[in-house]
DNA sequence: AGCATGCTTGACACCGCTGTCAAACTTGAC
DNA sequence: GTCAAGTTTGACAGCGGTGTCAAGCATGCT
């Protein structure tokens, strides 16, 4: 193809992601993102159009994984055991980094007030996604049995809880302090054996 | 006093308030401050000498009278009752303003990436301060009987989870899906009366 | 009335950010 | 080899932000 993109996208995106995860939206600036991704300002702006267009891209390449991530972590066949699995990957996934990177979505949707509708749109549709995985993991046969709640109001209150933790990340970061709120959460949520 | 201040100093530190807490803390500069309060910039920052300086005393305004409203709600003799009406008074809190304007210390929070130390302290304390009023409450006699977790857990428990309903009121400014998350985590909180 | 203290005012310096643009360049197609 | 499409590059315009400062000014003490 003629005049040919001279970066590897994937690659540029997945570095942007990491920027923006550690830093913020409103606080990675266009130069970061050119400083980091080695790929010039003026070249992110012709592929891309904005710092905001730019961003939805990344977010769909964070989206993905994470739900990916997410999906796996869940699918163990004993149900406390895909719970906390779960938690373990959350609190690792926003654990990484120096300083800790914490949760994009939750960082962009807390972070931003005025921002592109569609940005906001797209983290409410990403937590739908994740509220969706719990809520399958829920229905298989067998489970509902073994909760306190109905699967869409567990699955509802772990959405809830989750995005609880991020903050607590933020404000504490104590990797103690948020094992012991999800083993709290887990517990209230599957019901003791009957002997 | 020769050389007094000119401007009212309580009035002015409440219409700062009130933008910070809409706005949050990087996307309110000290002009938009100047315009909301009608004290010129000159003498805000002779007043307060930085921003994040004036925002401390804001933030102090904002834990006395937020920490206060949650004590008064939370003083009802029925656990299940002081726990809904504080529910209630959180998700009104936060549900004021057009566009609704959240929480400021969760806002602050995740918003700010690299900040000084001392916000995130003052933030930190604000949260230890809410717990301790929780646990107080459950540490009445006859209360802790009542939870099905211990007092500590149930009051850490419910910090976690409400900062989790602020990130939902982000994201999808819907009443009814807080208060359903509410009384989903004082069902499981509280133990079913025994017959 | 005079005065010093400290507040107010508006201009200023400086910085970093977003987005634009024309010129130079690279590349695959023919 | 030539060409045209699309990319890269660096400079530029414009904006809004923080913090500073000197000059002007109000105020209550003496």
């Amino acid at each position: 193809m003629v005049g040919a993109r001279q970066f590897d996208e994937d690659e540029t995106l997945d570095k942007a992601l990491s920027l923006f995860w550690q830093q913020g939206f409103s606080q990675t600036s266009m130069q970061d993102l050119a400083d980091a991704t080695g790929v010039q300002r003026g070249s992110l702006y012709n592929a891309y159009r904005s710092k905001e267009a730019l961003f939805l891209r990344v977010l769909g390449v964070y989206r993905e994984t994470y739900v990916r991530k997410m999906r796996q972590a869940l699918d163990r066949p004993e149900l406390r055991e895909a719970l906390q699995s779960l938690f373990d990957f959350l609190i690792k996934s926003m654990r990484t980094g120096v300083p800790t990177r914490g949760c994009l979505s939750t960082k962009t949707a807390v972070g931003v007030e005025e921002l592109d509708a569609s940005i906001r749109t797209a983290i409410r549709d990403l937590l739908d996604e994740i509220e969706a995985s719990l809520l399958e993991r829920f229905s298989r046969p067998g489970q509902a049995e073994q909760l306190t709640l109905s699967p869409v109001d567990a699955a509802r209150l772990i959405v809830t809880h989750t995005r609880g933790l991020v903050v607590i990340e933020r404000v504490y970061r104590d990797d103690q302090r948020m094992r012991s709120m999800a083993d709290l959460l887990i517990q209230l949520l599957i019901k003791p054996l009957k002997p």
